[in-house]
DNA sequence: GCGTTCCTGACAGCAAACTGAAAAAGACAG
DNA sequence: CTGTCTTTTTCAGTTTGCTGTCAGGAACGC
């Protein structure tokens, strides 16, 4: 398993690393938020340990933009014992876990395997509608008709709601919350222009008009 | 919604009773694990509301027992400032969003809206009328002998109305008053157009006029 | 039979949805 | 930082199809 490590205080982050590398473990360590950004650029890693509160930026930064471009490697956020906000946050943005400064090193191995066999050990993460269109909903890449289509993360924000939900009207306004931060109101026709874009992408019949409501893709 | 709220703190609970109340939901309470156990065995609930420090068991017990026997009804856990490992634990036993206390009411009735939306999905109330006609109320699909129908959202207003209420004639003033808003006096026959249309799409046999009345569907 | 109630096809008006294009914002390499 | 390329958002012109209305005919009760 390839872990990346993002951590500043170089005591912590060495026990981190020795422990995993005697577990076997794939470690990168950065101890910045650069730093990390360009080592996820380079590699892809399975799971993302990272430290909240580091000197260069905040590291709930990096995971939300991580998120935002549609990664969906599985995050375990570390923070300290009175960051209380942090770890809430965090948790809303999109983290998987956290764990609380100091932990058991035990602990960690546990959590990380706990991350991982949920994302590993999905039943049925390819949905297959029934217009040539193929769906794998963890891996977050379509197919149609056998060929790989790339959808930007606005795209597959919106149709990955409907996906979840087949055969489900899903208004435009529960569209829009996949699309922005919960209140966040947007007053133009966003949901409507990205589902022309999903239809040509992806062919006509795949997302339904319910006129008045919203839309809908088939069982 | 009918809403089920496990807490024990009696001032946050009536607080919390009053806000739902006031924004028209049904709002069961219970101060403990044995009572709400036995509120849940009577009452399907739309959504939990799970405090999780409770005086006479684990709220994570009751909630692990209830996934265990397969029931996904949503369920928001409310926990104290400084139980962190219990919001962990509550996330992983099957609670699907946390409030910390104290919590903003206004807070709490986002996400009790976005947790239910997004479960309106899942486990839906499938009603099944015996002449091949499957309603989905919550997710507005009809399907006629399998096939999915598409109903405008006048056609959708008028039949939502009459599944509700199985086996009971609606007269053609009520039907009225489900498409229009209140008094708002319409002078000609628009209900009679519809169950037309209504007609054509599902089925002569799905809708039965009770002359001089109004309308009825079957159970 | 007669009167009443209900059914249904047709249609014009209009609000909702679609879509192409362009501006704005963001990402990224040099 | 600069220029280029991609993605997101906005806007406006066009298209689509829902809606309410009406009228002629069918069904019903008596």
């Amino acid at each position: 398993m390839r872990i990346l490590l993002v951590e500043d205080e170089m005591m912590l982050a060495d026990a981190v690393r020795d422990h995993l590398l005697a577990a076997g473990e794939a470690v990168d360590h950065s101890a910045s938020v650069v730093d990390a950004e360009i080592m996820l650029r380079g590699t892809n890693y399975d799971v993302l340990l990272l430290d909240l509160n580091l000197p260069d930026g905040k590291g709930l930064d990096l995971l939300r933009d991580l998120r935002r471009k549609g990664s969906a490697t599985p995050c375990i956020i570390l923070t300290a014992q009175d960051q209380i906000s942090d770890r809430i946050e965090g948790l809303n943005a999109g983290a998987d876990d956290y764990l609380v400064k100091p932990f058991d090193l035990n602990e960690l191995s546990a959590r990380l395997a706990a991350v991982s066999r949920r994302y590993s050990g999905n039943p049925n993460p390819f949905v297959e509608l029934d217009v040539g269109v193929e769906v794998d909903l963890a891996g977050r890449s379509v197919l149609r008709d056998g060929v790989q289509v790339d959808l930007t993360s606005r795209e597959w924000a919106l149709f990955d709601q409907m996906v979840k939900r087949p055969g489900q009207t899903l208004s435009k306004r529960q569209l829009e919350e996949a699309l922005y931060e919960f209140g966040a109101e947007i007053e133009s026709n966003t949901v409507e222009v990205y589902v022309s874009r999903l239809r040509r992408k992806l062919g006509k019949e795949v997302i339904k008009t319910v006129r008045g409501v919203g839309y809908r893709v088939e069982g």
